[in-house]
Formats: C-alpha cells, sequence, structure tokens
DNA sequence: AGATCTACCTGGTTGC
DNA sequence: TGCAACCAGGTAGATC
C-alpha cells in the first residue's frame, strides 16, 4: 500500500526515465479510473490533450504522485495519480502489452509505455490546470508534508487535539502521506501507544516523535519503499523495507524489544499493531 | 472536534 | 476439492 516513501520512490524513478519525454497518446482501458470531479478534465479533452505533450516535471505531494506535462493548449497540466491500496505506475518498454489489471495507458514517442494498473480499482487519475489543481479539495485541504517541517512545527500541530495520536498521524489534512504502515512504525519507534491522545503527550516526546517518524520515512525511501502486497517501483522493482518492519503485520510476534508478544487492534478504524509493554 | 460506519474493489487466506 | 466468509486499506460521505 503506497504511502509517502513509496510514492516518492516511484516519482524518482518515473523522473529519471520520463522527464523530457513526449507523449504519443492515451488509451482509457477502464474508463473509471479518470477522475474528472471538481473541474479536473473530462476523458476526451485529456485523450486529445495527450499527443505531442512533453513531460515536464514529476512530484510528489503526500500520496499523490504528480506528473507535470505541457500540451498545445495547457502550458502546465498536472496528472495526478493516487494508487490508494493496489495500483501500480510503470514505465514498461515498447512490446508490453496492457495486463490484466492496466487501466490507463500513456504511449510515449520513444515506443515505451506508462501503464497505470490497480487490481482493485481504488486508484484514480486526475487531469488539472494548475488552478483546477488550487481548488481542488483534497489538494487544497492536506496538512504539511512531514519531511519539510522542524520537530517543532510537528509538536505544535498538536497543540488543542484530543484526537488519538494514531488517527492524527493517518489524518492527511493533520499531516501528509502517512499511512497504517508508518503510523505504527514510528510510533512504536517512540514508545507511545496508539491509542493515547494527543493531549496526554508531553512537547518532548512529540518531538522525539517526530525524530522517529523522520527516521523511519527516510530509511523506508531508502530501501526503495515497503512491499507487501502489488507495490513496485517505476522500473517495476519490489521495495526492501517490509523485512525492517517492527511491528506492522507482526501481531502475536515477540516484540523486538522486549520478547512479549505485540498486540493487535483496531484504532481508527485500521488493524494496529503495537506492544503494550512498550508503548505507553 | 472526534468517533464510527458504509461504500468502493479484488485476490488471497481461512474455515467448513 | 469447492465454496462461502472474511480481510486488507485510503478516502469520501453520512451520522451521532
Amino acid at each position: 500500500m503506497p504511502e509517502l516513501p513509496e510514492v516518492e520512490t516511484i516519482a524518482r524513478g518515473l523522473a529519471e526515465s520520463l522527464v523530457g519525454a513526449r507523449l504519443s497518446g492515451a488509451k482509457l482501458l477502464w474508463p473509471d479510473v479518470l477522475d474528472s470531479t471538481h473541474g479536473a478534465l473530462a476523458a476526451g479533452e485529456l485523450l486529445s490533450q495527450v499527443p505531442g505533450a512533453s513531460v515536464a516535471r514529476i512530484w510528489r505531494r503526500a500520496k499523490a504522485l504528480m506528473v507535470d506535462i505541457a500540451t498545445s493548449r495547457h502550458p502546465v497540466l498536472h496528472l495526478s495519480f493516487h494508487l490508494r491500496m493496489t495500483g501500480r505506475l510503470t514505465v514498461e518498454p515498447p512490446e508490453q502489452k496492457p495486463r490484466k489489471h492496466t487501466r490507463l495507458v500513456f504511449g510515449l514517442e520513444d515506443g515505451r509505455h506508462l501503464h497505470f494498473a490497480d487490481t482493485r480499482k481504488f486508484g484514480r487519475c486526475r487531469a488539472m490546470t494548475p488552478e483546477v489543481l488550487g481548488d481542488w479539495p483534497f489538494f487544497s485541504s492536506l496538512g504539511p508534508e512531514p519531511l519539510e517541517i522542524s520537530d517543532s512545527e510537528f509538536a505544535a500541530l498538536f497543540s488543542g487535539r484530543r484526537g488519538r495520536m494514531k488517527a492524527l498521524l493517518l489524518d492527511q489534512k493533520f499531516i501528509a502521506g502517512i499511512g497504517n504502515i508508518y503510523a505504527d512504525e514510528s510510533l512504536f519507534r517512540a514508545g507511545i501507544h496508539p491509542g493515547t491522545t494527543a493531549d496526554r503527550v508531553s512537547v518532548a516526546r512529540l518531538r522525539a516523535l517526530y525524530g522517529h517518524l523522520r527516521e523511519v520515512l527516510l530509511e523506508a525511501i531508502d530501501a526503495n519503499g515497503s512491499s507487501i502486497s502489488d507495490y513496485v517501483n517505476a522500473q517495476g522493482d519490489a521495495g526492501a523495507f517490509q523485512n525492517d518492519f517492527r511491528v506492522y503485520g507482526r501481531a502475536g510476534e515477540p516484540c523486538r524489544i522486549c520478547e512479549k508478544p505485540l498486540t493487535r487492534s483496531t484504532v481508527a478504524g485500521r488493524t494496529t499493531v503495537y506492544c503494550t509493554k512498550c508503548q505507553r
């Protein structure tokens, strides 16, 4: 399930192989993959704009992967891809045909293709002018990027909040890019119980949590992300950080610090794994 | 503000 | 072996 480190890894890989490339066309294999709400381009408009467009920049905001293209009509057109749980965005060789779950294909003038595949059909692509992007409620209400703030700014976010720690970390309006894996992993490293309400955690512990969150995100980016089920980077390779999980997916297994079997419960509607002894 | 529930999806796993 | 039930989870929207 792609979170910040996985989307960052994909963005870096795509940037390496696609920036400067020209597009020859696009095929919508499953029409619903294109989200045209809130002013985004409709299918016909997008498909007509793609031939001859060039890839200008590839970047990430929260868990959204952005491919900026320049078309004859739009100097900047943002293609936003949200992979949700099983989405994949990969660069494919000329001979590669769409696979069973390929939903959208962009052809490149050099013969390669950009495939957007998604087994479970939760992922979406949106094509937006800068103005429409700015007005997109999801995008404009996102919280700060965790790797672009300081520990003090991070701690200040929690001021006056009474929600549970894990619920806040998962809230994209509160802080962007964190999902179930990195919420559990960072709380474990910081020794904070996921169900603790924010008003019971000192500023010092919040700053420490920030250090652990930053560390786990950077380690995961270094490992090219975590591959649970479907995640692969732009080149189709799996990540390696799943081998370094301390709690995620380890319910019942011994805590890496105290050996006590890890507990599984539900917090904020999500499966949550933690150590009752090490996290308070 | 916050918690809880439902919907969206399919493939893998579990249970009988 | 067959088949049903269940689970995974990001986001939106409804409800309390």
